[in-house]
DNA sequence: CGGCATCCACAGTGATACTG
DNA sequence: CAGTATCACTGTGGATGCCG
């Protein structure tokens, strides 16, 4: 983007990325960890190809994504986010904290992808004991898409589209009552007669909490 | 700014703070607070005279800012932030705490207005003791403007451009200088032999440091 | 199919001029 | 002082084409 001019930090900052699309492509590879081009464009609605082509090369040569070639069974490249493109995680989470009462007056036809999720989770959901062994619950969006929810150590969670081996609980349901059990808002009775399947240690999930 | 059509947190804030400049307009009320047009147009070098008008009424439609007529003595309008705007104060600083380091890479001729120094101040520097009295600090950048540096009572300090009835001390000199004195790198010795003026108690500056 | 490049219509931007 | 008007220019989104 054209440059401010301004001996600024916000104004540098938004010049790197400022740009229409740019933060929504953090999201993506925030959430999905490394990406093809095509799992991108899923993740993105909206997005024109050639605007998607332009922004990855814009934020390599930033400095904030790099491509790498994948291991031999994946045929194409991958887009990954370099150390200073996970840097942006305050940014995202300060954004989404204000953003949040926007989504009230969303439109209907609002496209909707389920991993997206993950970035509620991670700023409401609380891990209640720290202290105790991590657990990865695996959340079941849709029909194809999982969410992995794991506790961290410091009372935080950690969200991700990816599948887990062995997790320690399993949901299943329509992802309000999933969000709601996680933060404590609704018990697991109330969940299932919501539409929420449940696998495991009830004791799991009882250890998330909202913020 | 045209919708992505996501249902996301993170995408409906960008619908309403992504557009240039409007960040920019957002940092200069809240250093400054209320705002005549020209304030902000000479606190905002570079941006075009028709884009400030535009951004301000759709920041006035989006909740963020209110034009309000000013008390008798000033005969125009006044822009303020709302509540609601106030509260993009995390974004501002987690983008302005990403943004630092691209200022090693800055322009030379890039455009400096020294009221941004109270963004620096306020990610950078601490108050070491805030259960004691609190205290303000006038720092005179060039020749005209004034930052006033209030401790806030829970360990951060607050920075604004407005001149102070009766500073526990008053600081004049290159911002640098000024910067490292209040954070603590630099001892009032050192900072005198760099150009600093300093009136007031030394044990003022003392009980601030670096973060 | 994945990963773009090209083309076009249009919306957003910036410099300047002008006005109450 | 506080904008509005104009106009050239640039960025964006949609469609489509190309190539391994």
């Amino acid at each position: 983007m054209r440059s401010y001019g301004q001996f600024c930090a916000l104004a540098k900052a938004l010049e790197t990325i400022g740009d229409r699309w740019t933060l929504l492509i953090v999201r993506e590879l925030m959430i999905r960890g490394a990406c093809r081009y095509t799992d991108l464009r899923t993740g993105l609605p909206g997005i024109a190809t050639n605007l998607l082509a332009e922004r990855l090369k814009e934020m390599e040569a930033a400095g904030l994504v790099v491509r790498e070639s994948a291991p031999p069974p994946i045929a194409t490249d991958l887009f990954r986010l370099t150390a200073r493109g996970e840097e942006l995680d305050p940014v995202i989470a300060a954004l989404g904290l204000w953003g949040a009462p926007l989504l009230a007056k969303a439109d209907e036809k609002d496209a909707f992808r389920p991993h997206w999720m993950a970035l509620p989770v991670r700023l409401y959901v609380r891990d209640k004991s720290p202290a105790e062994q991590p657990v990865k619950v695996e959340m079941r969006v849709g029909r194809e898409e999982t969410l992995t929810v794991e506790t961290v150590g410091d009372g935080s969670v950690r969200a991700r589209a990816v599948r887990t081996e062995h997790p320690d609980a399993r949901l299943e349901g329509p992802p309000q009552v999933m969000l709601g059990l996680m933060m404590g808002k609704m018990d697991l009775a109330a969940a299932r007669a919501k539409g929420l399947k449940y696998e495991g240690d009830p004791r799991v999930v009882g250890r998330f909490g909202g913020k």
